[in-house]
DNA sequence: GATCTCGTTTAGGCTGGCTAAATGTTCGAG
DNA sequence: CTCGAACATTTAGCCAGCCTAAACGAGATC
């Protein structure tokens, strides 16, 4: 019978396309897991991996097997969760991490309000964002991570992740009060010969900006590039270029910035709870998510 | 995480109830079980099993994770599975266990079906019967098992276990063709005050049969016991007494003995196959379940 | 073609799981 | 009531399996 931790460095291959990065995210050496995957394919008795150039890919059998290892794991995270859902007592150590700007809000007030309803909670929280979050999360660094998706974007679908949605905000297009703009909805062709403050490059807003503006028939100049949305505002402020940012980073912004909504292309993010496929049931995690459900609901935002 | 080795050994003590029978099933010192399971319920963080004088009983927490492991294992099975069916190729041992009237009726047929159309398949038959087959099935002895259920009698209800129906027969009032009884519908009465042939007494038939008394409103009259069919028919026809048998051990009888359905108390035991849980679609498996099941069609059993 | 980055192989050390034997309890039989 | 059988547990010690380290081979990149 297949080894849970064999096939759990089957999985995280599929994922990481490595033996490297897998060795890696479990701490281990690249020998040691080129000889674990193995012993799995002398059990499993078909190839599972084939070289490609210097990678490796599954095969059929390979990701057959990855499929059933992904069950199989998550039905160990649920027997975890449904042990600890008997005794019943909220306590131990969740480790969160989120992006800065859901970090910067709905977080704090979350862990605060399920510490004050369950003292021997504790709560540690710390800055991830993107793919290396859902990787942590999956190698079981964190427990509980938030992140966001924008629509023109693909989605995370990872079948070792489970996503609850907390709340859906529009992405705001911020402009110096002092520029005139079109009354009624907002097309982004209407900005096209602004200069541009933008995110860095590998950011997903930055990849949403340049499919958007793409997507309304222009390229944008670029003009500055910052991943602090407080810089981003400010350079808006001066009045030297437009942007692009979520709602919650817009919350306390001055009066003079500009924020309207972009009406076309449709441009909103969604922002999501995920934890390990069965372990939404512990009972620390699911006092947390229904804390950031509430959080989420409470949320005022100006449309 | 848990150790899916660790897990089983739970699960067969929450079967066997004892740490020596379990140690003896997957052929270890009870040493090593009961070490393996403290460190289980270390890792759980909770006790999983009492002492109750000198047998080992689950607590809640022990139960729920052997429920949660039941899960686990099937998913192994059927990762498994779900190879060799990649494969294509019916081929491999097969461990059959059959009650000795299937394995005279049903089950070769169905083996012979099953070897012409795949002649890389390899099988393997054995007597066994009742609770002891199941244990094996379990334990990894064999694949594949005939049992039969009596409609009196409490049913195989396994979570580690999957059932297939195959057949459900009759149970047959054998009497000497001397014998008169009442034209229509037999009630179990009519045969009061006859002397009893009766299988041995833990046999589920022995149970069946007096408790379809206790039903009928009397206690039988035991004049002889046998297990084996042939004896008791042979004791039928002498005319030395009445018994009950199964419709599938009646397919060769003399015609001195009269066989008649009993009607009151319905009487009938259901015939079915049993695999692992999560095995069934492995394609050796699953060839032989479709033979029984055709060759459980042809069966014209005369009621 | 030099070099960097992979994956694999081999050798060797160490942890974890096993057996064996001794210990402590409980239950039943004489 | 005592003795013995059946059970679980503990301890000591052995061995296999898994890991690291180092050397090697094969692609990709400049």
């Amino acid at each position: 019978m297949f080894e849970v931790h064999r096939l759990r460095l089957l999985r995280e291959l599929a994922a990481r396309g490595t033996i490297a990065a897998t060795a890696k995210a479990c701490s281990l050496t690249p020998s040691a897991v080129s000889q674990q995957l193995s012993v799995l394919q002398r059990e499993a008795g078909t190839p599972l991996l084939v070289r490609d150039g210097r990678h490796l890919i599954l095969t059929e059998a390979g990701r057959v097997l990855v499929e059933h290892a992904e069950q199989v794991l998550a039905g160990l995270e649920a027997a975890k969760a449904a042990l600890e859902a008997l005794s019943d007592s909220v306590s131990g150590v969740v480790r969160i991490a989120a992006f800065p700007t859901a970090a910067s809000s709905l977080v704090p007030a979350a862990i605060a309000a399920a510490q004050a309803a369950h003292p021997d909670l504790t709560v540690s929280l710390e800055d991830r964002e993107g793919s290396a979050g859902i990787a942590a999360l999956r190698a079981g660094q964190i427990d509980l991570l938030l992140v966001y998706e924008y629509n023109l974007l693909p989605e995370i679908t990872d079948p070792g992740i489970e996503l609850t949605p907390l709340v859906t905000e529009s992405l705001l297009a911020a402009v110096p009060a002092t520029l005139r703009l079109p009354r009624g909805a907002l097309r982004l062709t209407a900005l096209r010969d602004q200069p541009w403050i933008a995110p860095l490059s590998d950011s997903d807003l930055r990849a949403t900006l340049e499919r958007a503006c793409g997507l309304a028939g222009f390229s944008p100049r670029l003009a500055y590039t910052s991943d602090d949305y407080t810089v981003i505002l400010a350079l808006v402020s001066a009045g030297l270029g437009v942007s692009l940012v979520p709602q919650l980073a817009t919350e306390r912004t001055s009066a003079d910035i500009g924020l309207r909504a972009v009406a076309d292309p449709t441009l909103y993010r969604a922002v999501s709870v995920a934890v390990r496929a069965g372990s939404a049931r512990t009972p620390s995690l699911a006092v947390l998510i229904a804390e950031l459900r509430d959080q989420a609901g409470r949320l005022r935002l100006p449309a």
